[in-house]
DNA sequence: TGAACTCACTGAACTAGACCAAAGGATGGC
DNA sequence: GCCATCCTTTGGTCTAGTTCAGTGAGTTCA
C-alpha cells in the first residue's frame, strides 16, 4: 500500500544495483553522505540508515572519517585446516600482507589464563598483528603465547605464519584445536587498528592450539571485519 | 579531555551495570525508548544509537514493535556434532521448542539447485521450522530435501529431528557434512518469523549433508539470532 | 628537498521535533 | 464466556538542522 516514493529505499536500491552492476567496483568510494542526502533529499540520519543496512548485508563498509566504500567478495577462511593466513589468501587469487602492531611479554592477565587453562603467574608474550587482503585491513590477531615453549621467539620475523615458525624453530606440529566464533562488537584498540568506529559488529574468532603432546601452546583471538570473511568447513577434511 | 557529562554513554553504562549485576534479568523488558529518553535527557536518536550498541555487543536484543530485552547466555553449537538441536539446547540446561512453519514441494529454483549441485529439474521440499530456546524464537531453518531420498515425509512429525528420522524412517546416516557461516541480513520471511526487522544482522548457516553413500540428500540454511549463539568446534572431536 | 602548517571535507555525535503502523490490553456487545 | 472493536503504547521512519574531531591534500617556508 505504500505508494509514497521511498527515497531512502530508492537510494539502496540505487547502491545495490551499481555495485552488482559493476559501476561501483570493490574498494571504491561511494559519494559522501552529504552528497548522497542532497542527491536523494533525504536527511543524512536517512542516508546513514540505508547505508548502515547496506553494511550489514555486507555490500559496503566504512572506514573511520574516511567514508564509505564497496566491499570485495568475502574470503572463505577454514580454520579447522592447517593452511595459514598468506597461503589461504593466496589460493583465493588475493594479496595477503601482515602488519606487525605491538609485542609484549607479561604476567598472564585472567582472561588470558583462563582460555589456556593456566594459572596468573605464568609469563606469556601477546603479539598483535594486522592482516590485509588486497591492501585493506580486515583482520586483527593477537597470539598469546606460553613463553617457556617459545626462547627468542620475539627475536623472530613476526610477519610470517606463527604456526610455520613453530614447527620449524620449536619442532611443535598443531595436533587438536578448538574454536568459537562470536559474533561481538569490537572492543576499541581492534577498532582502531581496522580503522572502524568502537563497539561496530566483527566477527569474533577465539582459538586454542594443543602441540602433538596435547599440550596447550598458544592461543589466538582473531577480530574480522564481518563482511570480508565466511567460515568454511568441511568435515571430510580431517 | 571530554569532560562533558556524555549521557548517552552513561546511558549504555547503567543499563550494561544493571544487566551484568542482575538488576535486570535474561528475557526482562528494558524501559522503553521514550522513557529512557526522558530519564536521561538525550533524544531517541542518541537512545537507539546506544541500545543499537548494546545489540552489537550481544547484551540486549529487540522485537519488533514490541521493545527491547535482555539477551540470555549463548548457547554452544558445533554444527559438525551428531546432536541435533533439542539434544544440544537440553543438555546445557535450557528449554527448547521447534514450530512447524510450513511445507512446501516445488521444482528446485536455481540456488537450491546450486547447493544440491543438481538440476532445476528435481523435485525438493523445503520445510521452514522456527526454533525457541526458552520460549524465545531464535532460530529459524529451512531444510530443503530432495524428494525422491524422502518417499511420504511430509505426512510425518515434523517438529522432531530431521536427523533422526532420516536414520530411523529412510536407513539414511549423515557421513559428512559441509557448512559455512556467515555474518549477513535477515531476508524479509526469515525477519518475519524470528520477529526482528528486515536487513538486520543474523548469523546464518548453510549446511550439506551427504548419505553413508556420499550422496549429497539435503541441505539447510540456519538464520540465528546473532546473540543467542555462539559456533564451537573442536578437531578432537572427529 | 622535506618537514610543518593550513584548511576544506569527511563522518561522529547530537538536538528537537514529526507522523505512521503494528501490538496488545481494555472495553463493550452479544 | 467469547469475540470484535477501540485506544494507548510501542518502535519505525523521517525532517532539518548543529557542533566536533580526524583525514588528507595542498601550501608554505626553512
Amino acid at each position: 500500500m505504500k505508494n509514497k516514493t521511498d527515497m531512502p529505499l530508492k537510494m539502496k536500491d540505487v547502491l545495490r544495483e551499481q555495485i552488482s552492476g559493476g559501476s561501483l567496483l570493490p574498494l571504491q568510494k561511494l559519494p559522501s553522505e552529504r552528497d548522497l542526502s542532497d542527491l536523494f533529499s533525504i536527511t543524512r540520519i536517512s542516508v546513514k540508515d540505508a547505508l548502515a543496512s547496506l553494511e550489514t548485508a555486507g555490500l559496503i563498509y566504512k572506514e573511520n572519517r574516511r567514508g564509505w566504500f564497496v566491499s570485495p567478495p568475502r574470503v572463505e577462511y577454514n580454520p579447522l585446516s592447517r593452511s595459514h593466513f598468506h597461503q589461504m589468501v593466496t589460493e583465493q587469487q588475493r594479496i595477503a600482507e601482515t602488519q606487525l602492531i605491538n609485542i609484549s611479554t607479561m604476567m598472564a592477565p585472567s582472561h588470558y589464563a583462563k582460555t589456556l587453562a593456566l594459572t596468573e603467574l605464568t609469563e606469556i608474550h601477546v603479539i598483535e598483528r594486522l592482516r590485509f587482503i588486497d591492501g585493506r585491513a580486515v583482520l586483527f590477531v593477537e597470539n598469546c603465547l606460553i613463553s617457556h615453549f617459545f626462547p627468542n621467539i620475539i627475536s623472530e620475523n613476526l610477519t610470517q605464519s606463527l604456526t610455520t615458525l613453530y614447527q620449524t624453530k620449536y619442532n611443535f606440529t598443531t595436533s587438536r584445536s578448538r574454536f568459537d566464533v562470536i559474533p561481538a562488537a569490537a572492543p576499541a584498540h581492534v577498532a582502531k587498528a581496522l580503522n572502524i568506529s568502537p563497539g561496530q559488529q566483527i566477527l569474533k574468532i577465539c582459538r586454542v592450539n594443543y602441540n602433538q603432546h596435547a599440550q596447550i601452546i598458544d592461543c589466538e583471538f582473531e577480530y574480522w571485519r564481518p563482511d570480508a570473511v565466511m567460515i568454511s568447513i568441511d568435515s571430510i577434511e580431517h
